[in-house]
DNA sequence: TATGAATGAGAGTTCATTCAT
DNA sequence: AATGAATGAACTCTCATTCAT
């Protein structure tokens, strides 16, 4: 592709990352959803979305869907609303789940900080992930899981 | 200040910004080495570690330090070199304590992955954390070891 | 044409320098040839090489040529050898006619000084000629045979 | 000396130019004037006048003097027409020994492209002479002046 | 729709000059 | 006088964007 060509279908670069970031953001959500039609046991569940997560990360086209927007000031303010609403409703859908953990004291923490760490934890991955190295998505989702849900003895 | 200036101090800016990195980590290596002085057990210790790193996260001068390196081809071979081994250096002194925590059960995860899944959780702050809302960096680091270290029920 | 214009076909204003310069050299030296191919007695041969030399001086567009590389840091070492290069070959192949002028007694000096003077008498009139005044190109170069090669009288 | 401490001295760069400059031909001209005073014949002084030139260029501490004008727009049309007014001195009391040459047959060409030449060949002496290697001042002066002066067999 | 030369705003940098000390 | 940090105009270069083909 030259120079000039990307001006044939979008009217500027920000269009056009705001039009990769929206699909990114649509199609992470669809792989949420498909996550969360399944009733499964809590637990299952987070794995499940940590595991969807983590495909959408590092998996797909779009690994820098959490990153680029906020180093950025490309969108403008309506369009930043619309990113940061499908990321609000995005996280909103972990909440019930982390809910219902924090309920059966396997998660022990504020939630909304416990959120926050999860998804920081997640999101960070793609500045030290390499898919060619040992660890597979499902090593990380169980790690993680193993880290944040407490089993009580009994 | 007036755009000649800052090269009365720096050669470039990218001089600059090694010079605010390398100060940055090292003041961060500072900060850690006075919490690994006092011996305590390693649950206090992973919580003065975890309250040292938003401290250099989040009120020093150098919020962007563990964010700026990666997206940037600003530094050349050998500063970029220098930068990750004091970066390396700084998460090597968390093993030993995650070590024993694990060891003692209070951790259960494989523990690169681990480390790794905690400084993302910690860095990740700079995006959502805001000084004027509820949380302080204590309440931060709290719900972080709430998060991570499991008590077994006695 | 504008400020941005000339990075559309050069790297930088150097690397248009040094186009300049090469290209300049090499049309020099094609001029050069063209002269040396037909074979003349030794004096009809340095006249039509000084004429050679005045036209891609004060004719051409390269009328900087032998100037501007010395007071200039702009080149790297690899590029300011090819062009050094290229000025070596060139003088060089004044040598064999100077030579056989100096045998006949015609020219009366060291032959490298002398090569020197003549070169530097030259290159020195791009600092005076002017071409709307009354001397022409082949003005210069018979006054400056007519200075240079002595005739013995028989 | 440090950056702002020329302008202790004076008012600008540029008049620092104008006064080296100035200087550096007032020392030229006293030079040449002691070589005019003592009665010789025309080639004796010719040769003189040759190495005076010589060394003004290449022993003084001004050897740029009669490029640096060329390539700069420094001086304003006061101080240029200053310069210029002390070359053309300079160069004017060349002409008497030329002329005096020619009118014997010893000098071969037009005078006044017979001046710009033999100065062109002396003032490019800056390119190329290095006073470690082997020829001395004199040596050049002997090889232009053989260059030049047409003995005639007799 | 695709091309790539041209544009021009803005970033990074240099350097003569100023000025408070 | 000397200093050197600060200034700001000018230069080199980058890059998103435009436009004639």
């Amino acid at each position: 592709m030259h120079s000039g060509s990307i001006f044939c279908h979008f009217k500027s670069k920000d269009a056009l990352l705001y039009e990769v970031l929206q699909i990114g953001m649509r199609s992470a959500l669809a792989r949420q959803r498909m996550v969360l039609l399944e009733k499964r046991d809590a637990e299952t569940t987070l794995r499940r979305l940590i595991r969807s997560h983590l495909e959408s990360l590092l998996e797909s086209n779009s690994g820098l869907l959490w990153e680029v927007p906020y180093d950025s000031r490309a969108l403008n303010a309506r369009q930043r609303h619309l990113i940061e609403e499908l990321k609000c409703h995005y996280e909103a859908a972990w909440m019930p789940v982390l809910h219902e953990l924090a309920s059966t004291g396997c998660l022990r923490a504020d939630l909304t900080l416990a959120r926050h760490f999860i998804f920081g934890a997640l999101n960070w991955s793609v500045d030290w992930f390499d898919a060619k190295e040992g660890a597979s998505l499902d090593d990380l989702a169980d790690a993680m899981v193993a880290l944040v849900i407490h089993k009580t003895s009994r």
